[in-house]
DNA sequence: GTCATTGGCG
DNA sequence: CGCCAATGAC
């Protein structure tokens, strides 16, 4: 089984490329992030043609996810249900083949002084929450997507200048680290303790992919009864070198049956 | 000898194909309209590397004319120099290989009752009185360019459905007409007499050029003295079904010697 | 439909 | 740098 996360910054530009990728990996789930379109502008026909099952919500210019899938998923939501902000263009959850998968794509929060930033750290808060309330540690269960966070020095390129980064802050990391003590266990980490891999790679930086230059803000998270079927997590890197990239690519986690 | 033109709808977007043009076909002489590039934006480089001399004029956004030459143009000049608005962006000529060439980029009109279909059919007049005043039928003269104007029924599909557009309404038909009586063949049509041949077609229209649904607004007229030379002269559909086209494509003659 | 523009965003 | 939006031209 193969579970994947992919921020498109939009998936009408990045439909081609999509598609060689899922012809090319075939995962069983695919979370998007950042589709950026309004859902009858979604090209449903061209993932289904593929081979693949998709739900998805988005809107205009922002946001959008989507969950591609190769069985149909089951059980789909949109959203936090817990009278705060839905923002269900940011998060979509599902059951596929008996796995629970969240994706999310987690606010970015702008700058750590801006307003946005302290909605990010809520929003963290409602995950964990919600994770506690209608999951369990001991149930197979996926946390994927965009979280906008880089945990550890390991994953940012020049940490040190990174403290007041809204994505690097201490309080974004024990936001974060405080949704993974529900049991969630970071796969790429798992798979490569001491590796300075990233996800995302700034279209700013002139030769980020080359020089290694990014950010490993997109991740596959797993409770444990998935995390002891992990056989690999990896990032690749192929998409982000091609022609009309993302700024972020694929990080993907295969497990066995 | 070859003279071509094209109208490039942004020569930026359509350096790469031009460039190959110009390898596979080594013009002589090429007038470009629609250039759609400040000066400082021009292509220049790539264009003298593919062997050949350019003078060109533009501006944001708009118009913008080109003349690309095997041998470097003399006496170059733009726009008019006749009291009225210059339009040094719409008209350039030169001296190439002792021909003369005007290449011109005539006014679209927007629609017959604008105030711009005046302006047009003035430009026509202008054009003429340059001709009168500084040229000779019995010299080698070459006008070529976008001249907005298709002139006999043949010249654009549905002629009865267009009376009543800027480029095919009586009026402009007589003011090209009228520059044509200082002493031009349309080359084309002098070795295509019965021929539905289209050098524009529209983006919004569907498979214009499969089914052979546009305009002839795009022109080489010769003096007498290289009419007598010519031996042929053909729209090159091949750039109109490329990737990302212009909406229009080249009209090419050719000339003994 | 495909250019160009400006302006917002990250 | 490359998405998005809106507008204008043809």
């Amino acid at each position: 089984m193969k579970i994947a996360t992919f921020n498109a910054n939009s998936i009408r530009s990045r439909l081609p490329m999509l598609l060689q990728w899922l012809e090319d990996h075939q995962p069983d789930i695919l979370g998007i992030q950042e589709t950026k379109c309004q859902d009858e502008d979604f090209p449903l026909e061209a993932i289904r043609d593929a081979g693949f099952h998709v739900a998805f919500k988005g809107e205009k210019s922002y946001n959008g996810v989507a969950l591609i899938c190769k069985s149909e998923p089951q059980e789909v939501r949109f959203g936090f249900d817990d009278g705060g902000p839905a923002d269900e263009t940011r998060l979509i959850r599902a059951v596929v083949d008996g796995v629970s998968v969240v994706n999310t794509y987690v606010p970015q929060g702008r700058a750590i002084d801006h307003v946005m930033y302290k909605y990010k750290l809520g929003w963290y808060r409602r995950l964990k929450k919600m994770f506690e309330a209608e999951y369990s540690p001991d149930q197979p269960l996926a946390w994927i997507g965009d979280i906008n966070i880089a945990v550890e020095p390991i994953d940012v390129n020049n940490p040190a200048g990174k403290k007041n980064d809204p994505c690097y802050h201490i309080d974004a990391h024990n936001a974060f680290l405080d949704v993974c003590s529900f049991g969630f266990t970071d796969l790429l980490r798992k798979h490569h303790p001491d590796e300075e891999i990233y996800s995302f790679f700034d279209y700013r930086v002139k030769n980020a992919v080359e020089r290694n230059m990014g950010w490993r803000i997109d991740y596959v998270l797993t409770t444990a009864s998935l995390t002891e079927k992990s056989l690999a997590c990896d990032v690749d890197l192929e998409p982000r070198k091609m022609e009309k990239p993302s700024d972020h690519t694929f990080v993907v986690a295969e497990f066995e049956g």
